[in-house]
DNA sequence: TGTGTTTAACTTGTACACAATTGAATTGTG
DNA sequence: CACAATTCAATTGTGTACAAGTTAAACACA
């Protein structure tokens, strides 16, 4: 009897509104956009800035590092990368121990970028109008979401 | 005199892993890799099913409305519903009272997709291994989040 | 009624993201 | 040592994202 209406009723697990993954989706796309005017004056794309955070806690770093850290190819990176170098932030340099490596490396312009963008953390606090334990509760929540990932 | 040590002093707001946005960075794209085995027998991305849950909800809906429910402009939205024209899932028909207006609707096809997908979500809840109460309540959380960002 | 403004979609150009492949260097094993 | 397997980065091709600019249609209103 009800079979009959199956296909008409709203499944609420197909709502839009009810997708984990489009919550997580639209609000990083959403905290990237408000990334941007405050990484525009630093020269930096999100992903780039990323890239800068791994690096500002410890240099020199291989291509595949990174992508373990930023869950990132290398299909990815290399061309990102190569923008960085291009605008003068990184170095890439062949390991000559082994030459399949490449290091990632700051430029004194790249170090000199970090005190500028410790004005950036907290303006993005701020526009979650929330506060700072506040914002990393629910991190913690979201890393524990993706670890525990099948 | 610890000023000197300052720029040494681990910023705990620049690292990486307290960083709310790569938290939802990575996360999103996570979930959406464990999403493309469970698309590809449908013959979609993860934007394009996004698509298809906003058309499930209801036909007929303008590129614009699309855009405001996904948060996508027309940049993104027209190459992508073009390519879901080509895959013969929906039409796109200009509005005749207003030309520049297109209407996004579902093909027949389209529209038996929905069953097939109607096994999507409790595979992604299991994925990660939450129950459905559960998993909402954190699409709740993030939101909020992004309907509070400045 | 003409014309300036607005609107919706499209286009162009740049930058990710990732699957799949390639190529060069290193390692493991007999 | 030989050589197959592995590793790392780079490359190729497809599909998003989005800023900026274009085009055509509809609207506003003097």
């Amino acid at each position: 009897m009800t079979s009959r209406l199956a296909p008409l009723k709203p499944d609420p697990a197909l709502l839009l509104d009810n997708q984990l993954c489009f919550a997580l989706y639209s609000a990083s796309m959403a905290l990237t956009k408000t990334y941007k005017p405050l990484l525009a004056p630093l020269g930096l794309t999100y992903p780039q800035y990323l890239v800068m955070l791994v690096l500002w806690e410890g240099d020199r770093v291989m291509v595949s590092e990174l992508g373990v850290r930023l869950s990132l190819d290398s299909g990815t990176l290399t061309p990102l990368l190569k923008r960085m170098e291009a605008s003068g932030l990184v170095t890439r340099l062949r390991d000559v121990k082994d030459e399949r490596c490449v290091f990632i490396g700051l430029t004194s312009q790249g170090r000199k970028l970090r005190s500028l963008a410790s004005s950036i953390p907290p303006c993005m606090v701020a526009a979650t109008h929330r506060t700072f334990p506040e914002a990393l509760a629910l991190t913690r929540q979201i890393q524990s979401l993706r670890q525990h990932l099948a």
